[in-house]
DNA sequence: CCACCTTTCCCCACCTTTCCCCACGTACAA
DNA sequence: TTGTACGTGGGGAAAGGTGGGGAAAGGTGG
């Protein structure tokens, strides 16, 4: 599975209708190891979004359904991230419409966006909003948490 | 497997499409003792980017899954360092294609290239920067760190 | 219910980057 | 000199990304 990871970050250009070209690379996964040419874009707490083949938005659901609907932050988390996924087709051209209402919570405002690859998801990005959000932490004192985890740089 | 380390310090120049030989010596390795054409390219904290071979970065992936994904650090080193990982091959000249946003990262714009084998990873970095930034710590204080954490020189 | 405006979708066309060749120069060894 | 290994450079085709026009769909206000 190793090739079939997403991986790789990419740098693209949203255009006034608010489209925007999925890397191909992805593109290439998504039809390969997922047999599909869509996926489920869901807003993220910390400003950015989140892109996931369509099975794997659905275990996130399986395990969202589980919780208990009554408590604060269970709800929050429900009117917030799993309310918020919608599923996109790409065009001919491989691009997604990113819907209004996620560009905005992102910072999307036309510009440079940036695709990350996670493994088994996407993160998108407004770049100068990721630049931003990276400049307040310390890269040094990331590295000695991380290893103090047990990662590897 | 001392012969099959990755050491030494080469000097080679990328073209103004981004292409830039891997070291023979280096490739051998990867050849002989992991059977490929091939390596992972990921953007390291201190502007500069490492080269692992395949095997090599799965392990890191395979760290990294471990961590709590939602702690910041965690987060921020997903967002930056595992996120950042490319395949690429050699072309029929030995060559890699070093992406645009790698250069950026690691400020190379032309110019000279430096690579340093490092038992089993490589680093990449822009000639001039590596120089600036090494002239910025003091050998004798780091050679007394080192002595005290147990490392030989 | 109709007219109007905005958003979405589908198409085509252009440009840049990437990929795949082949060729040349230099260094070292036979 | 001749052969081989290695690094460098460039041309041309293919792929990837970008931009815009125009029709269809959807929403809004009279």
């Amino acid at each position: 599975m190793l090739d079939q990871n997403f991986r790789g970050r990419h740098t693209l250009s949203i255009d006034s209708k608010g489209r925007v070209s999925v890397p191909a690379p992805f593109r290439e996964i998504l039809a390969e190891r997922y047999g599909e040419n869509r996926l489920m874009l869901a807003t993220v707490f910390d400003r950015c979004l989140r892109a996931y083949p369509t099975e794997e938005w659905a275990k996130i659901e399986e395990h969202a359904s589980g919780l208990s609907s009554t408590d604060k932050n269970v709800k929050f988390y429900y009117r917030h991230f799993i309310s918020s996924a919608v599923e996109l087709e790409f065009d001919k051209q491989g691009r997604i419409l990113i819907p209004a209402s996620h560009r905005e919570w992102a910072e999307i405002n036309g510009g440079q966006v940036l695709f990350l690859g996670i493994t088994d998801k996407i993160e998108i990005w407004d770049k100068a909003a990721y630049a931003s959000k990276m400049a307040t932490l310390d890269p040094s004192s990331v590295e000695d948490s991380i290893n103090e985890m047990g990662g590897k740089i």
